[in-house]
DNA sequence: TGCCAGGCCGGGT
DNA sequence: ACCCGGCATGGC
């Protein structure tokens, strides 16, 4: 089954996802690095936490002091690293492009994922995810998730690098951001309730029961 | 109760 | 070019 297909079935069986979930591009900024190995669930917890420090716009962040920044993003895991990834790319994002989402996106999206991936602690997950949820940039995000779904239904060999995987999924898909934003929301959703790292068959997956290697 | 989650980095082969 | 351990909380 292509990943055409695949994208196709899982629209249909689990409805339009409408990522991401964030009120302005800075909070999908804060968002991206607050869930790195963590469940979006524990990001929320941090978010809110800095929603009530004020510290969900730029300046406001900078200006909070770092042990009360770390504080606020406890539940997130991680929380001294993110704290410290929080504000260097919030540091980059204001002294760069006076922390304005439009003004950041009037560059070609390829010379930011340089200038994100850049920063300590954006790597290209991250960076990419910024990309396309803040900016609509058409770039195909690569996870865990993504990784073992299509793996699972061997659309990628077990050797293939993360390069690799995106651009397999962006030749199937066809240059088209928001079809990449649905896709990898889809992916991930289906990821979090039917194909979890250990399970040996997908069961009652949209997609099917199909027995594949872990 | 362990096990795991929407990674990234630095140091080792 | 990989492989590994460290980083940490919260939910099932």
């Amino acid at each position: 089954m292509s990943l055409r297909r695949i994208y196709g079935r899982l629209l249909r069986a689990l409805g339009p996802q409408g990522w991401w979930p964030a009120r302005s591009p800075f909070e999908v900024i804060l968002g991206a690095v607050l869930t790195q190995a963590t469940r979006w669930h524990n990001a929320e917890q941090a978010l809110a936490r800095l929603r009530r420090e004020g510290a969900l716009r730029p300046r406001r962040l900078l200006a909070l002091p770092p042990g009360r920044l770390a504080r606020a993003v406890r539940p997130a895991g991680f929380f001294r690293q993110k704290a410290r990834r929080l504000r260097a790319v919030t540091r980059w994002y204001v002294a760069r492009y006076g922390g304005r989402a439009d003004r950041m996106f009037r560059r070609p999206w390829r010379l930011l994922r340089e200038e994100l991936l850049a920063i300590p602690g954006i790597g290209p997950e991250t960076a990419d995810t910024i990309l396309l949820y803040a900016g609509g940039a058409p770039v195909f995000v690569v996870d865990a998730y993504t990784r073992r779904v299509l793996r699972r239904h061997r659309l990628i060999g077990p050797r293939a690098t993360d390069e690799a995987i995106q651009q397999t999924a962006m030749r199937a898909l066809g240059d088209d951001a928001a079809r990449y934003n649905e896709c990898h929301a889809l992916l991930v959703e289906l990821g979090k309730r039917f194909c979890h790292r250990r399970d040996p068959v997908c069961g009652r997956c949209p997609l099917g029961a199909l027995p594949h290697v872990i």
